[in-house]
DNA sequence: GACTGTTATTCAATTCGTTGGAATAATTGG
DNA sequence: CCAATTATTCCAACGAATTGAATAACAGTC
């Protein structure tokens, strides 16, 4: 807990921050990286020849600007590594093969209905071979597999995750799917909320890079929230940091509506199945996100009827979320189209301000995912990339606890920083 | 932001490493250490012997376990440095010096009443030196000054905190007081939210030692909240993390009950002046906390009333708590006495299972605030040596940012590690 | 009581990444 | 064409952690 560090680690570190720059500020020449990490030029030139030898980064055109020599500019290389990402929900697996640039090279997509455990290994394990197939790439190649599921999750000693969600994955208690995958594919897996790993994306390739604390609301087939603070993302002493969708509707007791046992939780009024049958009663027969875009495009009175309701429980929380956390901003996202989430972002913003109990100065800033439906599996496919190329705190410590991932014995990293 | 590092702060981090395995787990030999570190026993051999040469250790007698040499046992010294704080709330100014060891060596507390911020820094100034005097110290042989006040607060762009509360302390906006203080007293000042100072003192001496994300839940005579994630206060993008005070009662505004002027946020519910009124209508004339913890003991219907009502709203916030922030613990403390704390605690704990939407298995435990009534100062008297101390992965980074103590020029740092 | 294995601590030499200064190269501005 | 400026690399040096050896002190065993 308590580590000590050595120069060593300052190396690991020093290049991880060198890459950082890169990713976030680039293209850079070595003497901009200089400035921006207060090296010196001399140390840069040595990470840089190292990054360039592993091929992480590469060298751009000669560039001048004013007089003195023209600077070689650096940029990641996309090619540089590769992860792959599954985003599983209650109604469909999607799969995206990223490369180190975060531009999505392949994609897939299955719609699944209540799918047992070993079926779902099998169409997972497929997926990544396909994708990787496709890339042309050796299974060893690629950097890390990482697996969004819907939250609520449980934690084993190790630091697995088991999904806990016995209504829309009857079946699923207690099963070991990160083993299973790391066993069948031999490549670290990383199990995460799929709302943290959005958050991670957003982070990584999005908006984010220049936000180092906020909250991302995630809408997924139900309510999720993932937390980053200090630029690291925040999972929570069990995993669930952010679960917001369990926060009950109503706080206080006292108050005229009782807890009854249909509406407990704000998630109810995200929850997509219940959204359909709630339109369905209206007479409007839809079942897929692409539907209800079509009918806030339309202007269905229903749909905007339940946009208005959702937007009052979300405004709520907000507040929550502001007054806990203090984060600089708040992200929308998810599968959701951009056009619902922003209607929804349009009208909490309409809903704040006569809400909040007084004049706050400094208020978060809502800002809307970049990363699109597909932010989810894009999300997890960064943490593999994330875990090798993050300047995370921890890097600097001799800690060498076993890591989640838990890469066995016959994996060749892809790179070792 | 992005800075590298280098063996000088790899340095800096060891010796704080150190000096923080000894208050934590101490007494320890220096092979003690050697292991809870993970360093060599020569670099520690080294660290040792720099930190006796500042006074900061101190060597125990030799002990021997089993076969082999006696250790030396290590600990800190307690007069390795002093701090004082400052905790300062609607109705009271209190200040105590600590050593470095946590120890209180002086108290002073003085009842105001909406005192004008030049009265409030001259009695200010007063208590730190004559609590220096009395302790024999000079004003530079002080490690700096830390001040609590009640939150929420503003940071301007030098990260000096401002007190925003015209209701309590009407007059007070825009008040420099850290910086009169800095110039008066030409030693480091932190202002500080005294939730979160009280938090960063439970961190620091109490059960905390062993914690590292909880969530302080902050009775004063209003209620305030703050954060330690990582093991690092975390003050939230404007200062204000944790007010959970002002989330507004109902969530939903869809609920039966409107929003009324009269009762927006909860806490209200914990607003002593509101609270004394309350027992007044009631025929119970009281008008301290002292008061209010006799009433508790001798049963009073009126009290026990209010503080189920009150444990019902704090059943909602810890709910809150849980699912944003999912913490390993929630401490309760603050000025009022443990025994009416323990007493809302004992009602939350009871109203939280039926409350939790669905079966959680793993719920942050929560305990009782070790440092008692005076948390607050404690707390706050903290930070100076938190700033000084305490191995925080900053201290690792090139990153010489001008920090929000600010020590003008002619103070020398009583360390510099 | 001498011997052996174990543990704590320090001394001396080594290692390794960062650093500072000097050197080289390329470009602009006058 | 020359001076100033900037980027980059070569070289020697520095400093902190590390490794290995040495010393010391103790418990248990024969």
């Amino acid at each position: 807990m308590l580590t000590g560090t050595n120069l060593v680690y300052t190396k690991k570190f020093n290049l991880r921050i060198v890459h950082e720059v890169i990713r976030v500020y680039g293209p850079l020449s070595r003497a901009d990286i200089a400035r921006h990490t207060e090296l010196s030029v001399q140390t840069v030139s040595n990470l840089v020849k190292e990054l360039l030898g592993h091929r992480l980064v590469q060298e751009g055109g000669r560039r001048s600007e004013g007089r003195g020599a023209p600077s070689t500019s650096l940029t990641l290389n996309p090619d540089g590594a590769y992860a792959i990402g599954l985003d599983l929900d209650r109604d469909h697996l999607t799969g995206v093969l990223v490369d180190l640039a975060g531009n999505v090279r392949h994609r897939m997509n299955v719609e699944v209905e209540t799918p047992s455990p070993t079926e779902m290994l099998e169409l997972m394990c497929g997926m990544v071979e396909t994708m990787a197939t496709r890339q042309g790439l050796q299974l060893n190649e690629v950097a890390g597999l990482g697996l969004g599921v819907p939250g609520p999750m449980h934690r084993d000693k190790g630091g697995d995750g088991y999904l806990v969600n016995p209504k829309a994955f009857p079946g699923w208690h207690d099963i070991p799917l990160a083993s299973w995958l790391r066993e069948r594919l031999n490549m670290p897996v990383f199990l995460e909320n799929n709302a943290l790993a959005a958050a991670v994306g957003e982070r990584w390739y999005g908006a984010g890079r220049q936000i180092s604390n906020f909250f991302y609301i995630y809408f997924g087939s139900g309510l999720g929230g993932g937390l980053i603070m200090n630029g690291q993302p925040h999972e929570g002493f069990t995993g669930n940091a952010g679960e917001i969708g369990y926060l009950p509707t109503v706080l206080s007791r006292d108050s005229a509506n009782p807890l009854t046992e249909d509406e407990p939780h704000v998630g109810l009024h995200f929850n997509m199945p219940r959204l359909y049958e709630r339109l369905r009663r209206g007479g409007t027969i839809v079942g897929s996100l692409e539907e209800l875009d079509r009918l806030v495009l339309e202007g269905h009175a229903g749909m905007l009827e339940w946009m208005d309701d959702a937007s009052d429980h979300l405004t709520a929380l907000v507040l929550a979320i502001e007054y806990v956390l203090d984060p600089e901003a708040i992200c929308f996202g998810g599968r959701l189209s951009d056009r619902i989430v922003g209607g929804l972002m349009d009208r909490v913003a309409r809903l704040l301000p006569e809400r909040r109990p007084r004049g706050k100065v400094d208020v978060p800033r809502h800002f809307l995912a970049t990363a699109g439906a597909d932010a989810g599996a894009l999300g997890v496919a960064t943490l593999p990339i994330y875990e090798i190329f993050a300047p995370a705190p921890r890097v600097l410590l001799k800690t060498r606890r076993v890591t989640s991932n838990g890469q066995s014995g016959r994996h060749r990293p892809v790179t070792s920083l």
